[in-house]
DNA sequence: TTAATTATCAGGTTTTCCCTGATTGCCTGA
DNA sequence: TCAGGCAATCAGGGAAAACCTGATAATTAA
């Protein structure tokens, strides 16, 4: 029988998640509620697979991955994310995880997972897949994608201060350019990252720390 | 048998809860995704106890409470939140919510909490009672100026969905009342805030909690 | 050395914003 | 009970901004 260890920081999405597995045939050998505690007991109890939650505190699910599969290269780790964040998709895979899937699943995705990983095959949620698939045509440089790689210096410093809830004509005025060309630069980074409101791209520039949130 | 209705944006956990509960002997009637759905779905399904998630697209779980609350002021609402977030923790309550309980609990903790409200009684995780208390005693000296205090409950419920990204338009769509309405909300909110663009209306809304930084 | 990208801009159309109102209904304090 | 305030809804119309379709040097990458 498959032993899993799950690793997660809310108890009622663990024991949730323990009930749903047991039922379809795993053994849940160990369950640990932060990183530090998920390398500690990957060591000690040599599951098959780690179902690994991404944000916890201590220490998260991203490292504690690297850490895990540098130790026992041959645990399988699935992740789990609450979002669609493509750059932690990436870093997940570069930390040697097997498998990213979202919450928003059914168990049948989750268990779809747990066998691919065993066959020592990638899985991903459909639902991240084409993202995934178009940062990979993006990743000439193979560096990733960030704000750094998709836009242009011009276009991050335009998009800070469209962050910061600068109008475009004192952007324009701000950089000596005509409103045109301010207008011009927000349509291609709106482009580029397929955001088509300053709302989302307000986060978006939160996330990539091009603005804070004072 | 109780009935219940899950509500939650996450399927694996809805699942997991799901399987959890009815180990405890309370019968599904139905789960919900986001709070508009929960406001059809109470309706509809006349349910004892919902159980509810804080944080949803669409209308948070805070406002659905105080929909269904006054449509059917017998319903049981318990609030799940992630963390230990004390400024909900009074609106969940003074929005009609009975119990708060945060997901690092266990299924008895619960199951206690649905016991209780069912009893009409108040149900507080005891991990957040001292931070209840802490809050009542500020709020005694009388400050806040949240969202909860100087906005109405329709221009927190259009500023989440600003601050999501949505569109004028499809706001005024999605609440069923004429684009003018929306824009005279977002004027008055802007007003009440201080605040004149929409990034910074997107901050102040992640700031708040009315939307995530997805 | 081509081809692609960047940074700049214009004209014209469409859409949204914004200002000034206005109505209805509810609640509250005098 | 009744005036006044607030909440929620909406309209007209001008100003402003966004959006679409181009375009052109200048730089950079292939």
């Amino acid at each position: 029988m498959t032993k899993i260890l799950i690793v997660d920081d809310h108890k009622l999405f663990r024991d949730g998640l323990i009930g749903l597995l047991q039922s379809k045939n795993y053994k849940i050998v160990g369950v640990a509620e932060n990183g530090l505690q998920a390398v500690k007991l990957a060591k000690e109890l040599q599951p098959d697979v780690i179902v690994m939650d991404i944000s916890m505190p201590e220490l998260n699910g991203i490292e504690a991955t690297r850490k895990i599969i540098s130790e026992n290269p041959d645990t399988r780790i699935i992740i789990l994310s609450q979002y669609f964040e493509r750059r932690f998709i990436l870093e997940s895979l570069k930390a040697g995880a097997l498998g990213y899937v979202i919450k928003d699943s059914s168990i049948e995705t989750l268990a779809g997972a747990i066998e691919s990983v065993l066959a020592r095959q990638i899985f991903l949620s459909s639902e991240i897949t084409d993202a995934v698939i178009k940062d990979y045509i993006h990743m000439a440089t193979g560096s990733g994608t960030s704000a750094y790689t998709v836009l242009s210096g011009r276009e991050r410093e335009v998009l800070q201060l469209i962050a910061e809830g600068v109008p475009t004509k004192e952007i324009a005025a701000k950089l000596n350019v005509s409103i045109k060309t301010i207008e011009t630069h927000r349509k291609q980074i709106m482009n580029k990252l397929e955001i088509h409101s300053i709302a989302e791209l307000t986060k978006y520039a939160i996330r990539e720390g091009l603005t804070e949130l004072h």
